[in-house]
Parts: structure tokens; sequence; C-alpha cells
DNA sequence: TCTATATGTTCCGTTTATCGGAATGTTTTG
DNA sequence: CAAAACATTCCGATAAACGGAACATATAGA
């Protein structure tokens, strides 16, 4: 029962246009982003107005249009302080092509898992569940499952607690998150077998550094009929292990040099 | 005249909480946030509430401690499509080492120019008139004006309608900007001694593509006993051409490949 | 372990910024 | 030059934001 909430208050309504804006980097007309973001225009405009005045956005000279501005950029130069996505690039892409599948990076933040990086293999049937940028409440799904496992009792305790709503959204009860848990402390690697999306399974593996530190969750997405056992634990698993062993030593360096 | 108008609304609040934070990358308790921004306890509150619906901010599970997220990374990259900043770092370091003074890279964005680089050389009196993510209206100190005068004549025209309340907190008058325009047209180069702060005085000279499209200014200042016209002819300016076309080589590049 | 203090979260009546429709400017287009 | 599209301002109604105070939770000290 999703009722359509429609988006209310300014910061909302701020980060939905901005959204938009960052669709289009060559920046957009007040039409264009009226159009886009379903508000009426002179909301758009106020909004746009006062994104201008802290410096998020700017109009462009002649062509009027708006764009993200500088300050967006700084910001984000904080917010990511070690750049995982470009770090685990290469990794990712081998994983790619010596599986065939698609590869998930993702890390935590909070009680969410976020996308944040995939690579594409060959197979010529794609198994795109997640999109970057996407989140999934920990332990829904193998990335955010593997993260989910790998943290303390009383981390996993606030988790649930926090994603209660969330977690029921994609039909998972806290006996099954239970039961995926035991089998990752026998298996150390978390599965899901076409819970979410039908057909599709996923295995994963978590990304954690020297001094103990869980950054991210390694997944390979696949077909079931890819997912067999002899093939995970043969072809699959070992390689994921040592990529993840790998961008935790990347990780480890960065912070330190 | 300068009333002290208090922040108003929930964009520019969320703005300065946003500030706060990036000063902070490893997070901030909220007390700490109540603390830095001026804003009431529940304000802030709702405010990080509100930024992490929408996945600007999010909480550490075990400090509580609010961080910024990742959708703010992922948006920062969309708004700087070529990092100038980074492609110049060099350049400017060239600058600052053979010049002893300080480099300043200035972008143009709408009727403002931001400074996105700067670079000190090793002269013990330090010219630090501009900081990293400072704006000035365009034509205001060196670079600015550098910025203004390679503009055309409807941009130009444009800038002095919107820029003209800004322009006056600085004190300077169309008159002033149109004999500064007339000076860059016979010398190529924009210049403003100790108008800003008195004592220091700045140089610069614009960037420009190879398809005549203006991208930022290199900005050269020091202590006014240090920019004798002999100086600036015979090293500042010839050394900082060199380096604008340098830079404008490489922007074309990223820009293709 | 229990108390005290600091910190974080919710409640609620008041105020004020936000809302969108309509009117007014402004620029592009035929 | 007229018309259409687009951007901006105005305005009354309303809903969202506001902050103080009450409540809950966590941390530190006895």
């Amino acid at each position: 029962m999703t009722e359509i909430a429609a988006i209310t208050g300014s910061i909302p309504r701020a980060a939905r246009i901005i959204d938009v804006l960052t669709k289009a980097p060559d920046g957009l007309s007040l039409a264009q982003i009226v159009a886009e973001s379903d508000f009426s225009k002179t909301t758009v405009f106020r909004v746009l107005a006062n994104l201008q005045d802290v410096g998020y956005v700017f109009q462009d000279l002649e062509s009027r249009q708006y764009r993200l501005g500088q300050k967006l950029a700084r910001i984000s130069q904080t917010a990511c302080r070690t750049d995982i996505a470009a770090i685990s690039k290469r990794g990712m892409q081998r994983l790619a092509a010596l599986t065939e599948d698609t590869v998930f990076l993702s890390i935590p933040e909070g009680a969410a898992a976020i996308c944040i990086s995939r690579a594409t293999g060959a197979f010529p049937i794609r198994t795109l569940t997640l999109n970057v940028g996407d989140t999934r409440p920990l332990g829904v799904g193998a990335g955010a499952l593997a993260l989910y496992c790998s943290m303390s009792r009383k981390e996993r305790e606030t988790i649930q607690r926090i994603n209660k709503n969330w977690m029921a959204d994609y039909g998972v009860s806290e006996a099954e998150l239970a039961a995926d848990y035991a089998v990752f402390q026998k298996t150390a690697y978390a599965a899901n077998f076409g819970r979410i999306v039908a057909g599709t399974s996923a295995i994963s593996v978590p990304v954690i550094t020297g001094k103990g530190r869980l950054v991210a969750a390694i997944a390979i997405g696949a077909i079931d009929a890819r997912m067999t056992p002899e093939r995970i634990n043969t072809v699959l698993i070992p390689a994921m292990w040592q990529e993840a062993t790998l961008l935790a030593q990347r990780i480890d360096e960065m912070e330190q040099g």
C-alpha cells in the first residue's frame, strides 16, 4: 500500500531539484526543471533562488540555464575522504571479466548500504539488480547482508531497530535475517537466492581493512542457473576474496600515505 | 550598513549545517553542530532529519555523530565536469616557486568569480587576499577583473546589472570598472593596485581554450613593492601567459579524450 | 550498581516562510 | 512586428518551520 507521498518541505524539494540538475550537467531552463520535478513554477523558482544564495546553483549568463555550482563540488570532496569507487574500479572489472557476471560494490552508511560501483561481465543475460547510488537496508540483498553480518552484535541490533519498517518493505522478517546470519557464519559469505528478484541470485563477501574496519562488500549477481554450489565455491568465492583482500590493502595504503 | 541578517528559511539553514559538517569529515554530534551553527537544538535536529531523508547526511551507528553522505559525493562529481583545480595544480606551484608570490586561480560562475585554487611562494610576506572557495563579483579584484574583461559586451552589461549592489559593497563604481576595462584592452592583463587591500597589488591573465571558451583566470598577488612595472612585464606576465596557455591546452585535451 | 549530568528526541502552540494561481515583465520565434 | 513561450513578481491562504519545554536515553562518576 505505497501511498504516493507528495514531496513536502523545502529541503526535500531542493534535493529533488538538485537531483534533476545532476542529470543535466550542461544546465536546464526553469521550464525544464518544472517539467522534470512536478513542482509549480513559483516553487521551483523560489527554491532555485535559495540554492543560488547558498552557492549550490548558478545561472548561466547568456542561456539563463541553471547549473550546479562549485560549492557543491567542494563539499563532496570532504564527503568522500577516500574514493573507494575509483580505487576499486580495476578489481571490479577483473572480477566481471573473469566471472562474466555482474559485480557490485556496496558500502555501509548508517543503517543503509549504498551501491557505489558496478561492473558488468560478458554473459548475455545481465543481472542489474542495483544501480549505482541505490540504497538498501543493511541485511537485504547479498551485499547489504555481507555488511550486516560483518558488524558487531550491538550494531546489528541497532540496525534492526532502525530498519524495521524499511526491511518490511522488502518482505524480510527478522527470523529470515537471523537465518541468513547463521549461514554467513558457516560459509563466510552472504547469499541471496532469488529473494529480491526471482530468478536471480547473488553472493557477497565483505572488505575489511587490516585494522578490522568494515569498508565495503563485493557482490556478484547472476541468474540462478549460473549460481551452482560448485561454481560458487571453486570459482566465484576465491576470486572475490582475492579482490577483497587487494582492495582492503589499497585502502589501507591510501589512508596512511 | 551591514545589517546582521539572521539566516532564515530551511534551505539556507541546511546549507549552513552542511558547511559545518564539511569542516569536520569525521562527524559531529548534534550538540557540536548546534554550537557551530547558532540554531536551536530543535531546528538542527529537524534539518538533519530532512537531510538524512534525502541522503545528504547520515548518522554513525555507534557514535551517533552526523556525517556527510555519499549522495553529496555523487552530486559533486557532475558539478565539476573537468576538475580544473586538480589539472592546474602543478602549473600553479611552478608559478609560485618561480615568482615567490601568491598565485590564485579563479573561475567564472554566473556573475561571480570563485577562487578554486591557491599556491604560495617563498617570499616571507604572504598576500592571502582570497581563500579557496571565496567569491567576488566579476570585475572586482585582479582575477575577477581579467574574467570580466574577457567577456562579451552583452555579458559585461548583464554582469553590471546583476552585481550592482554587490560591487557597491566593495566600493567599485561603474566608472572605475570601465577604466579598468580600458587598461586591460591595452595591456592584455588585469591589474588591481591596492584597491581591495591597501598595500597589496595583483595582476591577472585569462585562461581561454582553443575554442575561445573562457575557463579561468590566473592571478598573482604581492605587496606593492614587488609589483614594479619592470618585474610585471619581464617576469610575471610572460610566466603567467605561458602557464595559462598550458592550462588551456590541458583542459582542451581533457574535454575531448 | 546507582546517581547525576550531559546529550539526544519528541511535543505543541505560535509564528512565519512557503505555497500556487494569477498578473506582469522579458525574451525568443515565426 | 506580432505572438508565443518563458521568466519573474505579487498576494492571500495555508501548511510547514520555529523554539521552548518536557521527556528519553546515554555517559560519567561515586
